[in-house]
RNA sequence: GCGGGUGUAGCUCAACGGUAGAGCGGUAGCCUUCCAAGCUACUUACGAGGGUUCGACUCCCUUCACCCGCUCCA
């Protein structure tokens, strides 16, 4: 059943999982608080990735459909990180200059940095545009040319070459501008301001040169710190290193509840491996990150892992696959991004060795500027793993799997939301709305209640209540009708339930309900905390 | 970024240029022996700022936020 978006944004207002932030000033557009449940919810699926990437990862045997065995290790970097690994990394000039976007090869483009020439021909005046520039420029826009007027080589003379190279920022009409990557005529958007990344001042002086930026993600942090998580801790190559933290992008338009919000939190692996095997990783990782998700409760048919085509591929990699959920809010068929898994190859870690990489043909060169000199230098530090065991010196090559912590929560909330009738005190059947959430996953994993208020069941309900409190999180609830409380506990997804009745003073037996089945069991009030956990663990 | 729509209690919705009302919810009490029962009491709102007016939740302007469509989406 398809969920209705604003339901489920009313029931999370309602019952504390995700307010608007700032919300008695009016709330902020991008950004989110998560209340009470919200934040245990939130929690969970943090510590399932991390317990299951991390933590519990076994380094001795071969994991399944892994071509080897591999060493995991966790970090947790700064926010606010040196603006020069920003520089390297390519992500200062991608989020601060004025872009024009193609709409037919979805690239994009830095405003000053495309050229051309103005040309005509068969009586129609267009301007040919390039990416690239000098005698390069020249020979391509004269190629593309000949092909958009459809002319032959012996044709040549009939292309009118109207001035040498120029700016694209001398063109005021988009519309007669041939792309760089186009076919036909005005797929350029108007150029665009892109300050994609948050500034802040590092220093009680704030000169220019104390700018520093949020990171827009958490990998550049781990590629940093690459040398020194080798140096301190043994690890060998193939191995990964998982970071979870808050990242910072000034989205041009935040929709869609928390799918797209300005500060957000990733979780993100990069793994480290040799580059003779790391297309068998790349599919490992692809694979199992999918099987995460579908572990979790995701649905096949709301889940799927689409494989990029090879002109959406970002100039870097390699092969990237989405983790792609059909979001309530998307239009049927459509689906949202859950995580990115990118072959990045040695993109990053060349990159802060030598400075800031662009494509050349099948290349990656360091970007230059006008004097020659990189655009902007790396670090010059020697980033490449020597093998002790086949003596070989190599940059390894990365496979990157990273997540959005808010949309993971966002999918398995908008999974979890169901509807179903339950009978009434008079059998009659009545709505009930509960989330179907993973035991895992559950903000609360238990719910005690004495049956009534009287006879000494709220004494050995609170006792049941004590013994579970430090294994899980319990909710104790003596108010109102049992019916009433089953309900509230279904509303935010609580698995079970434990009733202390009569019977129970009688021979000790407490009443166990399922959240999904509305199903009933009884179990010794002793063997409580046994039986959970075991279900809890499933 | 553009166009359209919507902002009243925790939620769903009324009303009116002149004292803002209901249902559900929440809290407390009574009552209740397994799926939102009942009774009593209490609780809480006109998104923000400015203007017109004797008086504005209502009319006008600005702004903020949300929703829909387009655009965009490292």
């Amino acid at each position: 059943m398809a969920v209705q978006m604003d339901q489920l944004v009313a029931l999370c207002k309602r019952r504390g999982f995700l307010f608007q932030s700032s919300e008695i000033y009016g709330g902020l557009q991008g950004f989110w608080d998560y209340g009470p449940l919200g934040v245990e919810l939130k929690r969970n699926v943090r510590e399932a990735w991390w317990r299951d990437m991390v933590t519990s990862h076994n380094e001795l045997e071969i994991d399944n459909g892994a071509p080897a065995t591999y060493e995991m290790a966790g970090i947790d970097c700064s926010i606010i990180m040196h603006s020069q690994v920003w520089k390297s990394s390519g992500h200062y000039d991608l989020f601060h200059d004025y872009m024009v976007d193609c709409r037919e090869s979805k690239r994009r483009y830095r405003y000053d940095q495309v050229c051309g020439r103005w040309v005509t021909c068969k009586g129609q005046r267009i301007f040919v545009a390039s990416d690239v520039s000098g005698d390069e420029a020249i020979e391509l826009t004269q190629h593309k040319a000949m092909k958009f007027f459809n002319l032959r080589g012996k044709d040549a003379d009939q292309l009118a070459w109207d001035g040498t190279l120029i700016s694209l920022t001398n063109v005021p009409n988009f519309g007669e501008v041939l792309g760089p990557d186009a076919k036909t005529l005005g797929t350029l958007t108007e150029p665009r301001e892109f300050n994609l990344m948050f500034k802040t001042i590092a220093g009680a002086l704030g000169g220019e040169e104390d700018t520093v930026f949020l990171r827009p993600e958490t990998a550049q942090g781990i590629f940093v710190n690459f040398k020194n998580v080798c140096d301190s801790t043994r690890v060998r190559v193939p191995f990964g290193i998982a970071q979870m933290g808050k990242s910072f992008r000034n989205e041009i338009t935040p929709r869609n509840f928390t799918f797209r919000s300005r500060e957000f939190e990733q979780m993100e692996i990069e793994f480290f491996c040799h580059p003779a095997s790391s297309p068998q990783w790349y599919k490992y990782w692809r694979d199992r990150r999918y099987q995460w998700y579908l572990s979790l409760g995701l649905a096949g048919e709301r889940l799927r892992l689409r494989d990029h085509e090879k002109e959406e591929l970002s100039h870097y990699s390699v092969g990237t696959a989405d983790i792609e959920y059909a979001f309530p809010f998307l239009a049927p068929g459509e689906f949202g991004e859950l995580e990115g898994v990118a072959h990045r190859g040695d993109f990053d870690l060349r990159s802060h060795i030598e400075g800031k990489l662009v494509r050349k043909g099948d290349e990656l060169v360091v970007e230059l500027d006008a004097e020659g000199k990189p655009r902007h230098r790396g670090s010059g530090k020697d980033l490449s793993y020597f093998d002790e065991l086949t003596k070989e010196r190599f940059v390894p090559h990365v496979i990157e799997p990273s997540a959005g912590a808010d949309r993971a929560t966002l999918a398995f909330l908008c999974e979890a939301y169901n509807e179903d009738e339950a009978p009434d005190e008079n059998g009659k059947p009545t709505k009930r709305v509960f989330l179907k959430l993973h035991p895992r996953l559950a903000p609360i994993k238990v719910a005690v209640f004495p049956l009534v208020k009287k006879d000494g069941m709220p004494e050995v309900a609170r006792e049941i209540y004590k013994t579970l409190k430090p294994h899980m999180t319990v909710f104790y609830d003596e108010k109102g009708a049992v019916g009433r409380r089953y309900r509230r506990q279904d509303e935010v997804g609580t698995p079970f339930c434990i009733t202390v009745d009569s019977q129970t003073l009688e021979d000790g037996t407490v009443t166990v309900r399922d959240r999904d089945s509305l199903a009933q069991w009884r179990v010794h009030k002793d063997e409580c905390l046994g039986d959970l956990r075991s279900r809890l663990s499933t």
